[in-house]
DNA sequence: GTGAAGAACGGCT
DNA sequence: AGCCGTTCTTCAC
């Protein structure tokens, strides 16, 4: 999993998200890893107050709905080929309060040649988002189903977490295990 | 008309 | 080599 953690050092946010903090995996170049999930458990934490500032700072303005876009420096290093070029298509192609399909996202990022059906691409691009190192800075909860939600990693609490997201950016009504800010 | 099940394909870990 | 965050088609009520 991480091969090149050398220079990399995590740091957890506190977010009202259901799946409660936010670890975050940074480098010099910048963030480097989002996880709902903690999987950074062998990395250093990071000291560096700067740092800790900036990313607790501009995530929780945008969990508390005050920010729409996280203007963090995304280091992309643990992602490469296709994979990158989708993430960085998503992350420029699509703003907060928009959502896109997966198989719409496919054929925009251009990575799949011209033009596929719509069913080959799609489930490469499900396993690109699943694959995201950078969750939450590239918006991949705003990829959605052709006719749903579609699906989110960590099972249960993964969909619930795209879910509060959604509701955050006005997406999607407001479910009962809304908390966020209203 | 709505609901459920199956096959296909490409890339990541 | 195995595992998917899908889609579309088709069969069954």
């Amino acid at each position: 999993m991480a091969e090149r953690t050398a220079a990399m050092s995590w740091l957890t946010v506190d977010t009202p998200l259901p799946s409660g903090p936010l670890h975050v995996a940074v480098t010099a170049q910048g963030v480097a890893a989002v996880g709902y999930l903690g999987r950074e458990g062998e990395l250093p934490r990071c000291a560096d107050p700067s740092k800790i500032a900036a990313v607790t700072g501009r995530v929780g303005e945008y969990l508390a709905g005050r920010r729409r876009q996280l203007d963090l420096p995304i280091d992309w290093s643990l992602s490469a080929g296709p994979h990158r070029a989708v993430l960085q298509t998503l992350l420029r192609e699509v703003p907060f309060g928009r959502t896109i399909t997966y198989g719409e996202l496919a054929v925009r990022s251009g990575v799949f040649g011209e033009v596929e059906e719509p069913g080959l691409a799609a489930r490469t691009v499900g396993q690109m988002m699943a694959a995201n190192p950078v969750a939450l800075l590239v918006p991949c909860h705003r990829v959605v189903a052709a006719d749903g939600i579609g699906g989110f990693g960590g099972g249960r609490v993964g969909i619930d977490v795209k879910r509060w997201l959604l509701t955050l950016e006005g997406v999607m009504e407001p479910t009962l295990d809304w908390n966020g800010p209203l």
